[in-house]
DNA sequence: CTGCAATTACTATACGGTTCAGTTCAGTTT
DNA sequence: AAACTGAACTGAACCGTATAGTAATTGCAG
């Protein structure tokens, strides 16, 4: 009896579709390093099909043209960067307590630059291209919102109440987020560094202050 | 009397010049309005020619190639952006009374958007090209060293004494650049509003603190 | 001051050489 | 037979240069 069929019936994927899905994962992975590292509109097709070790044709019988691997690149990759930062088992390994749960999130925020070296260009690649392509930089945000603001948000409630909890969240990840762009991404360790762990203390002390603060 | 020279005497410069200067202009603004639209790669030199209203063997008469003119542009806009934000005349028309000058500078910042509309495709042009132009990125940050981070700091100053001051201004503008960075360039209006005012007026409270709050 | 050649900046057009997106096809692997 | 390869190919865009010609300005002779 031949194979039963091409489609999705008990047993797993037949091992042609597994080496066809390989081969897309592979397209993916050199569309992945070309995109980041050149952006959209200066990254070739070719060279997308030679870093991923694949013909040309291959390619395309993966996808229809540039944009649809572009966003199938960018869709894959909007929820595996943010959940490593924000993710479940990230979640895990926090300290109970809500101050030195801020100061630890904080700490691992200011690292990424080390511990996901690809962050950086995609965050670049979403803001470069966020005119040209507005979903994947709302993907980005709504992600963004479930993953980061909301256990953030949590924490302050925690910590002050309900009062303004997500404002202080915003303002926080705000914060550390624009501290990672200059310094990293704008090559501000250059011109004027800061430092880190100071200004995540002076962040947590005043942003985390309980609400009734004097005037 | 003829116009006494061509060179650089005390009279102005010779009308051939002034026309050419001109026609210079029209070349930056021709390029300005097509590499903030479309960005460095996706900028062609024969669409910059024609919304310049010139001929492209003026735009290489006046600028080595695509590099240079991009160069140049940047550099002009680098200072012209910013102090429209920072500069000496917005800075006359601050309060006096520090807080107070605290919340109208953030109310000016989170207005950005309406009030320098070329501001934001700047910024993402910024970042978009860190990489491929790293003196464009260092160029803009140090300038923003001098007009933004300089003059909050002092604002600080005035209000904690000189404990951390420079670190709560770093704060402070990052907490607004940030929100404007997630809310006008990433579309976020339209994924996650937030109350602007409500943002500010947090924001100013926090940070605006003494420095002996309780903990 | 007038008339005329030389110079300057520009325009329009087109070209060479390269690159790119996307297609096609004969052959190979599994 | 399905999926892939390698390579050639099309049509178009791009950068930068070159050419031929125009309009305005300048220097100079009469």
């Amino acid at each position: 009896m031949p194979p039963a069929d091409a489609g999705a019936d008990a047993a797993g994927p037949s091992p042609r579709e597994r080496r066809s899905q390989h081969k897309r994962q592979a397209v993916l992975d050199g569309a992945r390093c070309e995109f980041l590292q050149h952006g959209y509109a200066a990254t070739s097709m070719d060279r997308v099909a030679a870093a991923a070790g694949v013909s040309k044709a291959t390619v395309y019988g993966h996808f229809a043209d540039k944009q649809a691997l572009f966003r199938a690149l960018t869709e894959a990759m909007v929820g595996e960067r943010l959940s490593e930062l924000f993710g479940a088992s990230a979640q895990q390994a926090l300290p109970a307590e809500p101050a030195a749960a801020l100061r630890e999130l904080a700490g691992r925020c200011l690292e990424c630059r080390h511990s996901q070296p690809q962050f950086l260009d995609f965050l670049r690649l979403v803001i470069a291209e966020s005119e040209r392509f507005p979903e994947l930089a709302k993907t980005f945000l709504a992600q963004l919102e479930r993953t980061g603001v909301g256990r953030v948000t949590a924490l302050f409630e925690a910590i002050t109440g309900a009062a303004e909890a997500e404002l202080r969240a915003r303002l926080f990840m705000g914060a550390l987020v624009h501290l990672i762009l200059m310094q990293d991404l704008l090559h501000g360790r250059e011109v004027a560094p800061v430092d880190r762990e100071a200004y995540a203390e002076l962040l947590v002390r005043l942003v985390g202050a309980p609400p009734g603060a004097p005037g």
